[in-house]
DNA sequence: TACCAGGTAAAAA
DNA sequence: TTTTTACATGGT
């Protein structure tokens, strides 16, 4: 079998999204979110398993049409797999028009949607990572998740060609308390991911159908699931699905940005919060997303 | 050193 | 029913 050793080569698809779209901008945006140093340049790359085998993406823009984008992977896969990766992490389908049509009625807000123009938030891959990484992030800073998390992936996922691919439901389910623990995580937090990876490999939970419900019933879902709370269904609501109009009006950094654009500047309370959100509908969700990368891109830019 | 960080479940009141 | 508490790590 032949393989090139990197992604450009010819079996690149051409992606299908909705404009408008600033693909280096989202990109800035979501490796503005890391707490460490990310990769840089100007394509996305994401490891995942594609029909069981460890595959290699990339996501660039085509060099010769400007705005066009492809896709293409190591070991070459199935196109319209690739395509359906590709452009569910991209969040294609999103249509940003009404959004900011929305939002021009808010000086203080067309200034952030105009400076953020194209801006779409990116989906992980794996909405099993998305649900450990709101576990994760359960109180302690995104800093020390962010270690928690690289020592579980570390010690239980795989890499291919350096990109790391988060380790699967049924390896954490088969790993001992212990183990997990050891990575940094609460005695009580390493309960909550392996009784959901267990959950998931003993097929009681398929995280997937989260993508067909409405977001009430996608809520409940998660909700019913130990160590999943109001904060951690609408966390995976909005970063995991992208879902425009929810929001965790008791997050933190959330509060701090509503107060920061749209209040006294202060942090809000969870109630401002909500007051404060609730003429975007059914946007509330993307435009906290904006406020968070208007905060971390152009954190001078105040009031 | 103490306190806060993109909370939750279980116990106590 | 509502309020309080233990929990883990990392940065300031």
């Amino acid at each position: 079998m032949l393989q090139k050793n990197n992604t450009s080569g010819d079996k690149a698809i051409s992606l299908h999204v909705v404009n408008p779209y600033d693909f280096a901008l989202s990109l800035r945006a979501i490796r503005s979110f890391q707490p460490a140093p990310s990769e840089q340049g100007d394509r996305l790359r994401l490891a995942t398993r594609i029909a069981g085998i460890p595959t290699l993406i990339e996501v660039s823009q085509s060099p010769g049409a400007k705005g066009k984008l492809r896709a293409s992977s190591v070991p070459e896969s199935n196109s319209s797999h690739l395509r359906r990766i590709a452009e569910w992490v991209l969040f294609a389908e999103l249509d940003l028009a009404p959004f900011c049509r929305l939002t021009v009625r808010d000086p203080r807000l067309t200034t952030i949607t105009q400076k953020l123009r194209g801006l779409k938030p990116m989906r992980p891959v794996s909405l099993f990572e998305m649900a450990v990484v709101a576990i994760t992030e359960q109180q302690i800073s995104l800093t020390a998740a962010y270690r928690i998390r690289s020592r579980v992936i570390q010690r239980f996922g795989e890499s291919i060609d350096s990109q790391w691919i988060f380790p699967e439901p049924r390896i954490l389910a088969n790993a001992p308390l212990d183990d997990l623990r050891s990575c940094g995580l609460s005695q009580q937090k390493a309960q909550y991911i392996h009784e959901l990876a267990c959950n998931i490999v003993d097929g009681r939970l398929d995280l997937d159908i989260l993508k067909s419900m409405d977001d009430d019933k996608a809520r409940e879902t998660i909700m019913n699931l130990r160590g999943f709370g109001r904060w951690s269904a609408d966390y995976i609501l909005v970063r995991g699905l992208a879902r425009p109009d929810c929001v965790p009006i008791d997050d933190i950094a959330i509060r701090s940005v509503v107060g920061e654009y749209l209040g006294n500047g202060q942090r809000a309370s969870s109630l401002e919060v909500a007051e404060k959100l609730e003429p975007f509908r059914p946007y509330r969700g993307l435009l906290a997303f904006y406020l968070l990368a208007e905060h971390r891109l152009n954190p001078a830019a105040i009031g």
